[in-house]
DNA sequence: CGGTGCGGCTTACGGTGTAAGCCATACTTC
DNA sequence: GAAGTATGGCTTACACCGTAAGCCGCACCG
């Protein structure tokens, strides 16, 4: 028999550490840099020690992108229920998605990308309870079935979108960054490895590039042909984004709002 | 000295001809399958032949990019100027963007997500010469600077998260799918694969772990300790799509309307 | 004390992207 | 024509990946 599972296994490795080992990589490096051997070797262990406590890499992934959802559970500002009515309710569970999509910009690909076990499971809401939470929560406001359903798929996809871009903005087409995964049943395959642009970074706020830049042989840029992107250029790359999300958001809910009648 | 350009090799592969390729296959298979190896064997040659035409695999996933956002250059639906009026446009153009997201279920993502050159070229309208065609079009329709740039994110955003849910909502944990890529700069990274998971979440929100790791053998899902989710369920999986981007359509450009005053 | 199984380790394999170099062919230029 | 040269294939080789299979010490069980 197995040992009392309360007894810890003094500096042992379990499926929690070992995804929030990945995560870190993740974090730190991009999804690409979370190697097996990576996560292992930052836990002072041999990779395949790893498959101790998880089946796959893949599902490891599904792990880290758990791992991240669940942020929403310690989030303070976070309500599990509509006490101050729906519009704080979810207003408080979108800013909460943002700064977890915010906190870790090259995984929240992960959760917008993988696919999930149902076709109504959709990101960035990915966990059964939190779906739960909020469907119950609406319809508890008094929500028809139909309204709660407009609900939940509106608020999921203005969220999706609108961190995809703003985490997207805000990543760049940095230095690390990549990922891999696959969804193969019988065969396995593989993934990609990425090449360094050597890009530069800008400044993303104030003065952006005012090379706007399509991959020109030199280097250089090519905005002649491009003129109203190139007079827009500063505005496009200004960061207004905190701003943008709170019109977003209180449009959202107005439409939400505006159907409940 | 090279040949006149306008020479065609005979039979000879071409960068061009290489990302098609590599697009049948993703369509076909998952991008996890879109190897070196398996583009090359369609194209019966050896792998490192494609890089006299691609520098690399990157690179190439991302003329796969640029080939699907082109096919907004052939649909006959699509304007280029807003004839019609500027709503006509948009209308036209999303329904364009909508068309070729669908069209490519398994590279969508790579759409969505793959980094951009600058932070204000975002997904899913990702080629220069549309995002001018955007952006000049709605200023010659009398769009302040302020109006423009609303637009485009807006209009950005709102195709991005419906289209990124309604394509994985379709795709679902299917076959195959996966991807491969990365980011880093000096050294190489890899893919992974996808098994199929059959998991469940547990309450996570209320009570601590009752540990309840049921996985269901059967392959369903265990509903009993989401009520609304199950309650919902069948509505939850209608398919409702087109009603509801039109829907999300018409909702984002009337907000469009009501800032130009 | 003898068993038992957990959780590490080692080894090995097939697959990946791609660096480096080879060589036939077809074009350009005298 | 002949000579020169770049093009676009092919071959080989490497480092690194995910992971199958099996080994073994050690903590715990009766």
């Amino acid at each position: 028999m197995p040992a009392r599972e309360d007894r810890n296994r003094a500096k042992g490795l379990n499926r929690d550490l070992v995804a929030r080992t990945a995560l870190d990589l993740i974090d730190a490096e991009g999804v690409g840099a979370a190697t097996m051997r990576a996560i292992a070797g930052r836990l002072g262990v041999e990779a395949m020690s790893l498959y101790k406590h998880v089946r796959t890499r893949d599902e490891l992934l599904d792990d880290v992108v758990e791992l991240i959802v669940a942020e929403l559970d310690d989030d303070p500002e976070v309500r599990r229920d509509a006490s101050e009515g729906w519009r704080d309710y979810l207003t408080r569970l979108a800013r909460g998605v943002r700064r977890y999509a915010l906190a870790h910009p090259h995984a929240f690909p992960l959760v917008t990308t993988r696919p999930a076990e149902a076709p109504w499971i959709n990101p960035p809401l990915r966990s059964l309870a939190w779906i739960e939470s909020m469907l119950a929560t609406l319809a508890a406001e008094g929500f028809s079935d139909e309204q709660v359903l407009f609900t939940y798929r509106s608020f999921n996809s203005f969220l999706l979108g609108y961190l995809l871009m703003e985490s997207g903005a805000r990543t760049l087409r940095d230095p690390q960054d990549g990922d891999g995964s696959m969804g193969s049943s019988d065969e396995p395959v593989p993934g990609g490895l990425t090449p360094t642009r050597t890009d530069e970074e800008q400044d993303a706020v104030a003065e952006a590039t005012t090379t706007a830049e399509q991959i020109d042989p030199q280097g250089d840029i090519e905005v002649a042909e491009f003129p109203t992107v190139h007079r827009l250029a500063d505005r496009l790359a200004e960061d207004r984004f905190d701003e943008e999300f709170q019109r977003g958001l209180e449009r959202l809910l107005d439409a939400v709002a505006a159907q409940l009648d």
